[in-house]
DNA sequence: GCGTTAATGTTAAAATTATAACATTCAGTG
DNA sequence: CACTGAATGTTATAATTTTAACATTAACGC
């Protein structure tokens, strides 16, 4: 509330940018305050810094840890995501192009590439590009645009074009809807051409969609089921779900 | 060291990958062990997860916090870059599409930003993607390509043309060297096109540089002083040094 | 200048977290 | 089955962090 507060939240700010934490003591000599003012400043207002156990660390700064705590519910979702991810790496071998669609589902994915010896990765998702980014074993290749921050990814015009251009080995897509009937859909129609791009181009198309998905209809449509070679899901009853496809080829995985 | 130990790191790493925190307490819990045990998982072997405060965080995670702290050094460089920034800031005017060059001398600027109306940032650096993507005052445009870690930065054929075809107004550039009579420099080389890109379709062009980087010459050459409108740095000597140039437009502003 | 109020500083107590030492459990062996 | 050693649990203690209450200082209007 007060300026000389907000300046030095903004300078405490900016030396935690590149991440890292800084301890309260720390701060306080930075700033030439006492501990307690930076106490005050960090806690009563609100703002990108949050103190834990004594250090200041960015809250929602990008691709930085976020400080809230896990809620169970959420910890049950990872544990979902993940056993779904350690699936779908089976599927993934030594030296593949993968395309890794955006959203939440793949991200536990990423972590577990790096027992790979030599992988490439295209994407239009900003927090795919940040996770698969320390991985040196990995060549990234991320498809640029306008960002979109509904679902932290970018769109353009040539997308689909810059997709069809590269040697893409399997497609791993995600979706936000899963109907027999209406096929596949997602929220956004920016995801719509490199979705379609990469399941035209790839190889091997795999569609990774945990159990709530099903019966469910979004409003960008971008796919048929019978346009995935394999369906990897932690759905029980997903194999009656998908009976009403005409493809034998279909292959369906539950996790 | 221990096989179950590994499998609790593992569950409790994939219990963090999307960011946020998980308190030993809770992690204690979920495990179906002792705080205790947790701790030792934690501390006695390397892992990627570390405890800050009675939490646990992930550690080097993709876009995640590296939990260490910031030298003084660091820190004091915060300072130099900041004010470097703020006077950038001035520069900058309501509406503006900015080219904002790879590096870490302007990520300070990019907090500074909140509080224009509406801008436009262009960027081929991941880094500088990551911080704009959190202001919804601007949009983004980050342009993809082949990600090269050594700079955070991205390259690729196409990029000379697609900055070309963007209506930029200003450009931010940072430079690694910056010598009288040698010119302009930085150290990689794909870094090379989209500098000069930017520095022939910006209407004003801004060399951003403290003064560590006078005299230098580093392997990629991209541009002469002479290019630029306006060169910001913190070096009370700049002037002087800057003197060698014909062009009398040169502004100079030392921060 | 004086009074008023907001901002900051100081201190001590409370709460939390970390550490160390020792107790217990458990798996594998002879 | 007892022995062994690693892994885990328990407890008490030490260190640290947080909070709250109050003291001091600085800023501003009259």
């Amino acid at each position: 509330m007060n300026d000389r507060s907000a300046q030095r939240l903004a300078m405490l700010q900016e030396a935690l940018t590149s991440g890292g934490t800084l301890h309260v003591r720390d701060a306080a000599e930075l700033c030439g305050v006492s501990e307690m003012t930076i106490r005050r400043d960090v806690t009563t207002q609100p703002s990108a810094i949050s103190l834990l156990g004594g250090r200041l660390v960015m809250a929602n700064y990008p691709g930085v840890t976020p400080v809230y705590d896990l809620t169970e519910q959420q910890a049950s979702h990872y544990q979902i995501k993940h056993r779904l991810c350690q699936r779908v790496v089976s599927f993934i071998e030594e030296g593949d192009t993968l395309f890794i669609d955006c959203g939440s589902t793949l991200i536990p994915l990423l972590s577990q590439l790096s027992h790979f010896r030599e992988l490439t990765v295209v994407t239009y998702a900003l927090n795919v590009a940040n996770a698969v980014a320390t991985l040196s074993n990995v060549r990234l290749v991320l498809l640029g645009g306008l960002f979109y921050a509904s679902s932290q990814s970018f769109g353009s015009d040539g997308m689909r074009a810059a997709i069809e251009r590269l040697g893409i080995n399997k497609a791993l897509i995600s979706a936000a809807g899963v109907d027999c009937e209406r096929g596949v859909s997602c929220f956004h129609f920016h995801e719509v051409a490199p979705k379609q791009a990469a399941i035209a181009t790839a190889m091997q198309r795999l569609l990774i969609v945990d159990a709530s998905k099903f019966g469910l209809v979004r409003p960008a449509y971008f796919a048929a089921l019978s346009d995935f070679d394999i369906v990897v899901t932690d759905d029980e009853h997903a194999p009656e779900l998908l009976d009403c496809l005409p493809k034998a080829s279909l292959s369906v995985t539950v996790a």
